[in-house]
DNA sequence: ACACAACATTTGTATATACAACTATTAAAA
DNA sequence: TTTTAATAGTTGTATATACAAATGTTGTGT
């Protein structure tokens, strides 16, 4: 389905405009695709990224700021997302002794069995959409994304 | 840049998740500079969307529904859309008399101004991430994205 | 030591989003 | 014709996001 059959379109569009919506658009039906998966889990996208995140650490305590530098959408609320998962256990909060600005997140125990759980489904999310395209077909789609957002 | 230097990953990636990141994150690229473009217009990236939807629809009014399928975020609420963009005038909105389940939204006059205001400025946002890519990758990107999705 | 800037995080507030429940109207079935 | 189902849109509620202002801590210059 091109991008015109999707908004039906009646006028014509250049490629440049359809490069935007075809992004802006493809990003929502993975994100819908995605909420699907986590739902039953009680997470949310950014949530789940931020539990991605502290596991990415291997036991390293992850404080605010290199949680929020290592997000998708740096406007992110990191302070009220962390809030959550503490609320359900996923992660422990403490001042950092060295520096008593900064605040050390880290992954416990349950978190990680979430994460251990939801990992098949994750690749098999990843899979589907990949397995539309040729393996390099999908090292050039990378490229090009990379190469159109050329400093921005 | 690439995603792995963007999100500063120290694990190895597959192409198939490198993919998935590429195309979350280039759309919050695109998202955050639109947003700019449009602030001092008092729009949301959504109101703008209807906005543009209804001037396709040539003095044609759309009545809700058709205003949801064409929008790129199925899940907006297009009711308290709509509502904010009554507020500022830049729409009416009528019963159809037709049929008195439906409503009919027009684009005023007021809206139309502001659309063509912000035309060039649009224009400008589309090429300065589509010139990072020759005429020929922007068709190839397209078209990837397109297949990326098949089925979805 | 004191003032002041820089840093790290939190809080307030307004708006937006997600999703289910609800209302009103029309169409279809019994 | 009454009931039921389908359609179109609205509202309620909880959560999420955006962004500015506020808080507390540390570093620097005088």
């Amino acid at each position: 389905m091109t991008i015109e059959e999707v908004i039906k379109s009646t006028v014509k569009m250049d490629n440049a405009k359809k490069v935007i919506l075809n992004i802006m658009y493809t990003q929502n039906v993975i994100q819908d695709h995605f909420n699907e998966l986590i739902k039953p889990y009680d997470l949310s996208g950014e949530q789940y990224n931020v539990l991605r995140i502290l596991r990415g650490q291997k036991g390293k305590p992850a404080n605010m700021c290199v949680i929020q530098e290592r997000m998708l959408a740096k406007t992110s609320n990191t302070t009220r997302l962390v809030d959550k998962l503490l609320l359900k256990d996923f992660v422990t909060r403490n001042v950092c002794p060295d520096n008593r600005r900064k605040i050390e997140v880290s992954i416990t125990e349950k978190g990680l069995d979430v994460l251990k759980e939801l990992d098949p489904k994750v690749d098999e999310h990843e899979q589907t959409f990949a397995n539309n395209l040729k393996p390099e077909e999908l090292v050039f789609l990378n490229q090009l994304l990379e190469k159109y957002r050329t400093n921005k």
